[in-house]
DNA sequence: GATAATGTTAGCAT
DNA sequence: AATGCTAACATTAT
């Protein structure tokens, strides 16, 4: 679930909930569920990797971390409670292994949309002068910065870095203008690639880096090394991706 | 059945 | 006080 792309699909998904009113709502997580009872549902919206279930005077955020799923009409087969539990007159939603915080006010006051990687009003020179500030962070870590690229994840990250030819562990104040654009340009790219692949059913197939252990370009071994103070899972080629330190 | 994985954060230690 | 690291959480495919 939990790579900006898949937040899309899974608003597209639940699209045709809003302006249906909240009949009953239940579940694991910590919030108030009385306070969504007899509220009408204004807009489902995304940023990054949080999904927005929009009221009048607050929002449901729902993250899915790792595990994170979503059943519309329909409920687990293993019978485990979810973390919310929206029900409507003629149907029902649920959220399973989900972060579920309510965001008091205005939406628009707690997200900047141009950090939004997917989203219309993305602003890659914002992206630009983020990166200017931290000239010694590894690109690695840069790309999963939900505060600069929200909604990267590690697949896109590492596709991403395959494709523009970057070693992981290049400092971000190493890449030539030039090279940053075109990385900043590519994470917005490949995402949109993810989110076409991940509809039809093809992402895995497509990947030319993430999991995989020859090198589609030249045939010499992938690496797979745990890097960055985030010590996430990197795929890549020494070969065709230039280190820039 | 153990392991690792598309992620984040609370809480503890320094 | 601010910063940094680890453990914790929870599910599923391999």
């Amino acid at each position: 679930m939990p790579e900006g792309p898949s937040i899309i699909i899974a608003k597209e998904d639940i699209a045709g909930f809003a302006g249906k009113k909240v009949i009953d709502a239940s579940g694991l997580a910590k919030i108030d569920f009385d306070r969504l009872e007899n509220k009408v549902i204004t807009d489902i919206r995304s940023w990054g990797k949080h999904l927005l279930i929009c009221f009048d005077d607050f929002t449901i955020r729902i993250h899915f971390m790792l595990f994170g799923s979503y059943l519309i009409n329909e409920r687990k087969a293993t019978n485990t409670n979810p973390s919310l539990r929206l029900t409507f007159d003629d149907s029902e939603l649920n959220f399973h292994t989900s972060s579920v915080k309510l965001l008091e006010g205005d939406i628009d006051t707690h997200y900047a949309w141009d950090e939004d990687i997917m989203n219309d009003a993305w602003d890659a020179e914002k992206a630009v002068e983020k990166l200017k500030k931290v000239p010694d962070k590894l690109v690695c870590d840069a790309l999963l910065e939900q505060d600069i690229f929200a909604g990267v994840g590690n697949i896109i990250k590492n596709e991403v870095l395959y494709r523009v030819r970057i070693h992981p562990e290049s400092k971000v104040g190493k890449l030539s203008k030039a090279k940053t654009h075109e990385l900043i340009e590519e994470a917005r790219n490949y995402s949109f690639d993810f989110l076409k692949w991940k509809k039809a059913g093809v992402l895995k197939k497509n990947w030319l880096a993430h999991t995989k252990k020859i090198c589609k370009r030249c045939d010499l071994p992938i690496i797979k090394e745990y890097t960055g103070v985030k010590k996430r899972r990197s795929f890549y080629c020494t070969n065709c991706q230039v280190l820039h330190s």
